[in-house]
RNA sequence: UGCCCGGUGGUGUAAUUGGCAACACACUUGACUCUGGAUCAAGGUAGUCGAGGUUCGAAUCCUCGCCGGGCAGCCA
């Protein structure tokens, strides 16, 4: 794939790993591992951590797990596990039979725990949520030690077994690490491994009732499944410590943490909690809304997997945040679809246009070109007739400076088509709305012939209006007007014209077999796919990014 | 106020690990064009958070500051 490749991606962990390979530190083994808590739908950022551990276990011929880190049965849900394994493989990355599950390791974490309890490392503790709370301490005052951390190895594996054993109700007791209660990095306070939890789990059913907590889970699950470099978001860092502690008090193979910065991107939000509200608040239509950063809702709206990984390798790895441009993102996109997409013409909002000295009952079958800059795609016949439709923003009856566009008494091409000049102007008469043109075509100006090589400044698209296929359109942008929503009031900056519908929309006839998520592009206006949602009688398109439109920037510059 | 992590143009990421700050996006201008797209060409924007120090030489090393972020879930 052209996309990628074309830039050497290098980073701190490639460096981390380079070194680790020179001095032979894991046996030349390079593993990794995508570990997404299913519950909720993965976006843009996780795809950087996919792109990013899948894409070091290729180059450096290792491998890359799929493990759901199912710690907790209260808030996971199947629903997410199928959409993050079928986002994954959407996006081109194959895991082959490395499915794993925090959860598969349920017995061997406890064995694990039993351990650390003989050798006095762990504790039965019955203080209340609060009381732990308390104990802790705070930032700058050291905690206090649970009156329950000096219990015999003999009463904490009794009673630990009977927290397994379902006898104490929730909340009741933990257990927990005995570390240092003034630590100063507060995940040493003595954290908790295991809480007691009567629920049930999407995969080990009722068979547990106790669970255990990410610090826990997470370390002992890399060693098992012998992750050599367990990359992670920054806010972890100080997990680190605690990560390394475990697995040197167990005396286990040890893999290393690597934390990196998480993708923020402008004019979006990313954290799960704004999306699930974006969602149940009805401000989108649903996870997979094409204005949602979810990877199901760029995949929606049009995206290629080719586009965001060629986004993941240009944004790069580091560890201060970042805020990236949307401009980037679309960039990459429009880089991939403008090689791709066949060309089209489609007119989003209609004005009439009747070219006089045309023959009544005369169609033309004009060729045109799937893609200019690609002659391998081919071309197609175009029907033109008398009447026909071209954008209502294509004319002007005052036409500003430096329009190129049609206004009376001016000529303008159509595309593949003939050069026509304005002649008339018809409006309705109670709002003054221009509902029709009258023009006059050159019959010695159609395309291809030899004859007449004359110029004009402006080429527009058109269908001929017997021959169009009817359809709506759903046009896009950004869903917040601010670059950077994060903040309590972030619901102030949704863009409340985020999605404009279009309902008569006039289409060339080729495009009446698309189906679903086929994608093209409408010549002048951007890139579109067919939605999901589309039937045979009522025709949706996505429009997925426009055309870089310098007029627009023209304009603009002039009012100002 | 404790601990941890960061600070290079508008935005990201680089800099052969101490050798005259590069690449991409964005922006501006021009060429070309039957997509105001694509393409091509040119251009502006940082003396690398600050102050000291080491050195022939510092974005890279040292010291002291300043600024930003994270951590007090039985969430991950």
């Amino acid at each position: 794939m052209a996309l990628e490749g074309s830039q050497k991606a290098t980073n701190f962990i490639r460096e981390i790993i380079d070194e680790d390979l020179r001095t032979n530190k894991y046996d030349g083994r390079v593993y990794t591992r995508f570990p997404p808590e299913p519950n909720g739908y993965l976006h843009i950022g996780h795809a950087k951590s996919i792109c990013l551990n899948f894409g070091i276990a290729r180059d450096y011929n290792g491998l890359c797990n799929l493990r759901f880190d199912d710690t907790n049965p209260t808030k996971e849900e199947v629903e997410y596990v199928e959409s993050i394994k079928e986002d994954v493989r959407w996006l081109g990355f194959d895991w082959n039979d490395r499915e794993y599950y925090a959860s598969d390791y349920f017995d061997q974490l406890y064995e694990y725990a039993i351990q650390l309890i003989k050798k006095g490392e762990a504790y039965v503790c019955d203080l209340s949520a609060d009381e732990v709370r308390e104990y802790r301490g705070t930032l700058t005052e050291p905690g206090k030690e649970s009156p329950y951390r000096n219990r015999s190895d003999e009463e904490n594996l009794e009673l630990f077994e009977r927290m397994k054993n379902g006898e104490f109700p929730d909340g009741s007791r933990t257990l927990r690490a005995k570390i240092d209660m003034s630590h100063p990095n507060m995940n040493m306070r003595d954290p908790v491994m295991y809480r007691i939890l009567h629920a049930s789990h999407h995969r080990t059913g009722d068979k547990w009732c106790i669970y255990p907590t990410y610090d826990w889970a997470h370390g002992q699950s890399d060693s098992i499944e012998g992750i050599t470099h367990s990359i992670c978001t920054l806010e972890f860092a100080d997990h680190r410590l605690l990560y390394d502690w475990f697995l040197d008090e167990l005396e286990i193979y040890h893999p290393q943490q690597i934390e990196f910065a998480r993708l923020e991107l402008s004019y979006t939000v990313m954290s799960k909690r704004k999306l699930l509200q974006l969602v149940e608040e009805d401000y989108v239509k649903g996870w997979d809304d094409p204005r949602m950063p979810t990877i199901s809702g760029l995949r929606r709206r049009g995206y290629t997997p080719e586009a965001i990984r060629y986004f993941a390798d240009r944004i790069g790895v580091a560890k201060r945040e970042n805020m990236i441009d949307v401009a980037l993102l679309e960039d990459s996109l429009r880089e991939d679809l403008n090689k791709r997409s066949p060309r089209v013409m489609a007119v989003l909002r209609p004005l009439k246009v009747v070219i006089d000295n045309y023959p009544d009952d005369k169609i033309e079958e004009l060729d045109a070109l799937n893609n200019p800059e690609n002659p391998n795609m081919g071309s197609r016949k175009i029907p033109f007739s008398k009447v026909i439709y071209i954008e209502q923003d294509d004319f002007r009856e005052v036409p500003p400076p430096k329009y190129f566009r049609l206004s009376p008494g001016n000529e303008v091409r159509l595309r593949y088509a003939y050069i026509i000049k304005c002649v008339d102007v018809v409006k309705d008469k109670k709002s003054g709305e221009v509902i029709e043109l009258h023009c006059t075509y050159d019959p010695e100006t159609k395309s291809g012939s030899s004859q007449s090589q004359r110029k004009v400044k402006g080429t527009i698209h058109w269908v001929s209006a017997a021959h169009a296929v009817n359809a709506e359109a759903r046009l896009y942008d950004r869903l917040f007007m601010i670059e950077d929503p994060s903040g309590d009031n972030w619901r102030d900056f949704i863009n409340p014209n985020s999605l404009v519908v279009l309902t008569t929309c006039k289409l060339e006839p080729s495009l009446a077999t698309a189906k679903p998520q086929d994608r093209f592009q409408f010549e002048r206006l951007g890139y579109f796919c067919v939605d999901y949602d589309s039937t045979p009688k009522r025709f949706l398109f996505n429009r997925t990014v426009t055309l870089r439109d310098t007029w627009t920037k023209i304009e603009k510059a002039a009012k100002s």
